[in-house]
DNA sequence: GACTCCCGCCAAAGC
DNA sequence: GCTTTGGCGGGAGTC
């Protein structure tokens, strides 16, 4: 049919774009299809057509774009009938006689179906096009401009489909406005830098919060619009003061327009960047559009909250999401909960490391400008100094006082990099090079900064550690971020240059590490894990509950998040392991700038810290001020109203159902990350809440923890493969591929070749605190690694011979009743030799846990409850303590999976 | 019937 | 005053 218009189109040979007949040559046509492979398929020639189009065409010569033109003209039949519409459009007469003619040789029902199709039509698909136009990572040589007249032609489709795309791609700052209708294509190069600032942006307003707030609610109740809901959430989100957030930029990419200032509270860039943000700090990272909506909403005008704004909300967001899936940076699942199956995205885009402020590792050389992190804070400071914001959610900024705030931004940006940094993106064919004038010409200015923003950074951070760190529990450890001297163990192999916890060079041991954050007490572990493991427990382990330590050294360093742990990993194993996602291999081109800007970071921070005690000084105070709860994770927020101190009266339980759903949320992504049928082994290894001490997740359906290794390593660094005896090498970890390893002083190695499966239930574990079935315990004994301690390390324990004992028994090369002298430290635990519990055939995936303490009676419990209760009592949270020896022991049969049942699919 | 999300109106901002 | 941007919500297509 298009084939017909096409043909009658086409006869006319519009010289005027001559380039476009190129695009129908390897035509095919009937645009019903609904698939972009289903188009692939040639020659489906249709009913009846009229000539070939003239061959006219080759006005255009053969250029890679022409090239790049016909392929996505291929691959999208939507594509070529919209070129062919398009050329058809410029003369009406012409359209009408194609019609006519199309529905003369089609009847009714073939007209319609000759039409694209919705999906052909999609947002996505068309980004899809338009992303296929430009590189991921432009060199500066190519001209990166963009006219968005010319695209949406080219692309034929209204210029209004191409804001949206690029409003998108400008939110993550893969594009910049240089001026009316012309963008500057930057491609990923920014997409790591920009997530981070993102991140923290998130993390600064305290969207983990609020999604945990929604989330309680719609527990409790089922959210609805009526007026008394509303308020209780207005307050909730008004007591946030970064609840009002512009713009999330990066240094050289401002946005001058003014209209994008006086738009932007509900413009779709920002509403891209907080969805962005939503992903980033959330854990799992699996946003249901629904929670997003509201979070959007509540942050703008909770008291008008309405179906009608509530449905708009929810437009926007699959926009976004579109768009963003077609950036391979989401994904779209449905997590199913009791009430229903809801549509959700789950982050499938590049790790992003936390802000951890830190030295850079010693021998790079490229130095980076500072920090987008550093500027946008200030900005932001700038801006709410300017304008208190303890009104109403949607203040919008005067745009001169943006300007304002942004001329002194760049003034200083200017004076700091005078010599070579470029004023803007605009005229230069580089724009990233204008964005980020030579690094090395930067370091003067870096320098300068740092040196500067130490002290003002100390005074940050204790203000925002007064008021917002501890508002979440999941950003706790942030709190308690301190420098820590290196590493006690971490000596000798060690880098002098400090370094962050869990940054560790490639390793190439023969286990399998995950490096689990540093520990309040110090004591950082790795999980090393069995190769067959890798890809299951370390696939995604969302379940990682920070567990606070009763006494936990609160100047231990500030534990690195789950996105360090599963960087590093990724870095590791990349030799080793393949991947199957796009996104992931873009992280690993990544790598290199984000280790170094993580290091620059950890320095900052251990700088400003030293300069200022205050976080220790801050929590000791919160210590004195509340006790009950020891130094179990709080719900802290620093009351700002009445309303809000009664809230804080039920900090306690909220706070266990805020892990409850944490919970919850992180067996329903553990299932959906397992249920993916490939899985790269480099994905996900360890995945923590942030700064969440420990833990990790194993096969739903296999209650049991076949055998893991709990393990103070002494030095299981990059060196460690010759610190593994053989035998620990074939019978604990027999691992042959993919190493991690941990520069930090312990580990849990975990073997356990029956963890193939790949439902993995949550599972706790802290240094401290351990969560384990009696099984688990069994299969999971504590194990002191003698050649791991004896790799290095003088602070680490020696291996405790019960534990080896019990490897052996567990490796088969002793009996299971046969121990050698038994090492106290695993005394209560019972080892059980009854088989594991592996009931697996949990395909549906649905978690239907039940607690595994097989002489525990099994009372229908809540999560939440199940979650804490120990054989102890229900409060009582099984402690794994430290022994002398350095081993940690771990009180048995506490493995409780929430009973609720979560299910996560993905389309 | 609910979910998705395309489409284009039209107002604000820019030039 | 014209053009560019882009918020917005109706309603069609899909499931």
């Amino acid at each position: 049919m298009q084939q017909a218009e096409m043909g009658t189109g086409d006869k006319e040979n519009h010289s005027s774009e001559p380039h476009r007949s190129i695009l129908k040559t390897p035509l095919k046509q009937a645009a019903t299809s609904h698939s972009v492979l289903t188009e692939l398929q040639p020659d489906c020639q249709p009913l009846t057509t009229p000539t070939k189009p003239k061959e006219i065409l080759p006005v255009d010569p053969w250029t890679p774009t022409s090239n790049l033109k016909m392929l996505i003209s291929a691959a999208s039949p939507e594509i070529r009938s919209r070129e062919q519409r398009r050329e058809l459009s410029n003369n009406p007469s012409e359209v009408l006689q194609a019609k006519h003619c199309l529905q003369e040789h089609l009847s009714g029902d073939e007209y319609e179906k000759s039409q694209p199709s919705r999906k052909e039509k999609s947002l996505g698909l068309l980004c899809h096009k338009f992303l296929a136009r430009y590189p991921d990572y432009p060199s500066t040589a190519e001209n990166n401009y963009i006219c968005l007249d010319e695209v949406a032609e080219e692309l034929n489709v209204e210029r209004r489909r191409i804001y949206d795309i690029v409003n998108v791609l400008e939110s993550l700052h893969m594009v910049s406005r240089l001026a009316k209708n012309r963008y500057a294509w930057h491609g990923r190069h920014n997409l790591s830098k920009t997530l981070q600032a993102l991140k923290k942006v998130g993390e600064e307003n305290k969207y983990t919060q609020q999604i945990q707030t929604i989330k309680k609610r719609e527990h409790e109740h089922e959210f609805d619009f009526d007026g008394e809901k509303n308020e209780e959430m207005a307050r909730s989100f008004g007591s946030n003061e970064h609840s009002e957030m512009s713009f999330v930029e990066l240094p050289g990419m401002e946005f001058r327009a003014a209209s994008v200032n006086s738009r932007k509270d509900k413009s779709l860039r920002v509403m891209s960047q907080k969805f962005v943000m939503l992903f980033l700090v959330s854990t799992p990272q699996i946003v249901s559009l629904e929670v997003a909506a509201k979070i959007l909403i509540g942050e703008d005008q909770l008291e008008d909250l309405d179906k009608s704004k509530f449905k708009t909300k929810i437009r926007r967001l699959y926009d976004i999401a579109n768009v963003l899936s077609s950036l391979e940076l989401i994904k779209k699942v449905h997590v199913t909960e009791e009430r229903g199956r809801k549509p959700a995205f789950k982050w499938t885009g590049p790790e992003v490391l936390p802000n951890i402020q830190g030295t850079k590792l010693g021998t790079t050389s490229v130095t980076r400008p500072p920090p987008i992190s550093e500027f946008i804070p200030s900005k932001e400071q700038c801006s709410k100094n300017l304008f208190p914001l303890k009104g109403k959610q949607s203040f919008t900024r005067h745009p001169s006082l943006i300007k304002l705030v942004k001329s002194i931004e760049n003034d200083r940006r200017k004076i700091q990099s005078a010599p070579t940094s470029p004023v803007k993106i605009s005229a230069s064919t580089d724009q990233n090079l204008s964005a980020f004038p030579s690094e090395m010409a930067q370091v003067p200015a870096i320098a300068k900064q740092q040196l500067e923003g130490q002290s003002k950074k100390a005074k940050e951070m204790k203000m925002k550690l007064s008021r917002s760190a501890l508002d979440c529990n999941l950003s706790l450890p942030e709190v308690v971020l301190k420098p820590e001297p290196p590493y006690p163990a971490a000596g000798s192999q060690q880098p002098a240059l400090p370094q962050p916890p869990g940054l560790c060079p490639p390793s190439h041991g023969s286990v399998s590490p995950v490096i689990l954050p540093q520990t309040h007490s110090g004591v950082s572990y790795a999980i090393y894990l069995h190769p067959s493991q890798a890809h299951t427990v370390t696939t995604y382990s969302p379940s990682f509950m920070l567990q606070p330590l009763p006494h936990a050294n609160v100047t231990g360093i500030k534990s690195i998040s789950s996105k360090v742990v599963n960087k590093i990993t990724t870095e590791e194993g990349d030799n080793q392991t393949a991947t199957d996602d796009p996104t992931k291999s873009m992280t690993t081109k990544e790598r290199p700038t984000i280790k170094s800007e993580t290091s620059q970071r950890c320095l900052k921070r251990s700088q400003a810290l030293q300069e200022n005690n205050s976080p220790k000084r801050y929590r000791s105070e919160k210590e004195s001020l509340d006790t009950s709860l020891g130094e179990s994770i709080k719900y802290e927020r620093p009351p700002s109203s009445s309303s809000q101190m009664n809230h804080e009266m039920d900090n306690f339980q909220e706070e266990r159902q805020n892990k409850t759903k944490t919970f919850d949320q992180n067996v329903a992504s553990c299932y959906d990350q397992c249920k993916r049928e490939d899985i790269p082994e480099d994905e996900g290894k360890i995945q923590t809440k942030q700064d969440i001490p420990v833990a990790f997740a194993i096969p739903a359906h296999e209650t049991f923890f076949p055998s893991g290794y709990l393990i103070p390593l002494a030095h299981c660094t990059h060196g460690n493969k010759a610190g593994f005896s053989d035998e620990e090498k074939a019978g604990i970890c027999s691992l042959q591929h993919t190493t991690y390893s941990s520069p930090i002083a312990g580990v849990i190695p975990m073997t356990a070749s029956e963890l193939k499966a790949v439902n993995i239930p949550a599972f706790h574990i802290t240094p401290l605190n351990i969560m384990l079935s009696p099984t688990s315990i069994a299969a999971a004994p504590l194990l002191s690694n003698s050649s791991l301690n004896s790799s290095n390390s003088s602070s680490a324990p020696n291996p405790s011979s019960s534990i080896l004992n019990f490897t052996l028994q567990h490796v088969g090369l002793i009996p299971a009743g046969v121990q050698v002298p038994a090492n106290p430290v695993l005394q209560h635990v019972p080892i059980s030799s009854q088989p594991e519990n592996s009931s697996h055939g949990s395909e549906t995936m649905s978690l239907q846990e039940k607690p595994c303490v097989p002489k525990e009676p099994q009372v229908p419990q809540t999560a939440t409850e199940n979650f804490f209760r120990t054989p102890g009592g229900p409060n009582t949270v099984p402690s794994l303590s430290a022994n002398s020896d350095g081993t940690k022991r771990i009180s048995p049969g506490t493995l409780y999976i929430p009973q609720r049942k979560l299910e996560v699919s993905e389309d």
